[in-house]
DNA sequence: GTCTATACGCGGATAGAC
DNA sequence: GTCTATCCGCGTATAGAC
């Protein structure tokens, strides 16, 4: 039989939604409960019929953001490297990507947030990069390209979004880019 | 004749070690003026007199930390890059460099907080970057290797930093760092 | 389950004494 | 220049009505 979603269901799911969004923009301490439960059309009181706390749900949030995003940037294990990593690089490392925080992975924007987060939100993190090195390096063959290429990306994009110039962003994505391609696929 | 500095720049600088420490373990966000002025042996009020207010305390203390910085991660000129760079990535992407933010670079610390900063934080960060890459630029022949050796350190850095085992910390700086030496430096 | 009202603490900033 | 006292707004969380 399958699963049929209560609308209590939906609304944790909107919550999860409307709150990634918002600390992804504005940042998890700066961020207060009331804005994520505006955002979700909610008040700031229904929040603990779903959650324990703030805690709690930055917990949820990440935990499905970051299957969400090893999802978009693993795919099928059939396919090869080389017709997979530009399709990747593409989309993460993108002009996009940078100016919209809100609607892009979590690590870098949360990036030295999740660095303080107690062990539960670390569990979470140490998963899905478990899940993404663990792919990424069967693909290029080795493991250590795999840990490159994640702290790469990640600190693209973060070092991107503190540039005050588009052409400074845009330099900085290419040259990783151009790189981990050179670099990470085999000699054709 | 040589300038003498008065109490109130000793002060001054106090305040700007003892905000960095506090901000780069805590976050900026979530760091309290008091905490800061208590790190510091003050009152909370007396921040005033030096600072127009706790943004222009960040201002401050971006530009410092990351004069220090380049500093540290530049050198002397003359020196080749397979001289300089085993050193400074030894010195950077290093197990007490993850464990210690509070002793270590801004970048990483703040991190995502950088991003969302206003245009004067920007500017400082900006024109640290601008140092960096053109002095490592020169070094490594293309300014392409510098600015992926800057996002590369950062990452790595914050990406130890989610990470809940030492191992796995520890996995992930020496991949960066054998790569980054392997790749980057002139074939022997 | 969601709302309104509220308790309670914290954070940034100012005023005035010394 | 620094301290103490204080204002005021915001943030998390809870209580109770619907």
């Amino acid at each position: 039989m399958r699963y049929s979603p209560s609308r209590k269901e939906d609304t944790r799911q909107l919550l999860l939604e409307a709150g990634a969004a918002e600390i992804k923009r504005h940042g998890f301490a700066a961020t207060g409960v009331d804005r994520i439960m505006q955002a979700a059309g909610l008040s700031g009181g229904a929040l603990y019929a779903h959650f324990s706390g703030k805690n709690a749900l930055l917990v949820a949030i990440v935990a499905a953001e970051l299957e969400k995003s090893v999802r978009l940037l693993t795919g099928k294990p059939e396919e090869s490297a080389a017709e997979a990593l530009p399709r990747c690089l593409d989309r993460y490392l993108s002009l996009e990507h940078v100016q919209q925080p809100e609607r892009g992975c979590i690590l870098p924007a949360l990036a030295a947030e999740l660095g303080r987060a107690d062990a539960e939100v670390k569990a979470e993190v140490s998963k899905a990069t478990r899940e993404f090195v663990a792919f990424w390096g069967a693909k290029l063959g080795k493991r250590e390209a795999a840990e490159l290429l994640l702290s790469q990306c990640v600190g693209a994009i973060v070092m991107a979004r503190m540039m005050d110039d588009e052409a400074r962003q845009q330099s900085l994505l290419d040259a990783s880019k151009a790189f981990l391609l050179k670099q990470l696929l085999p000699v054709q």
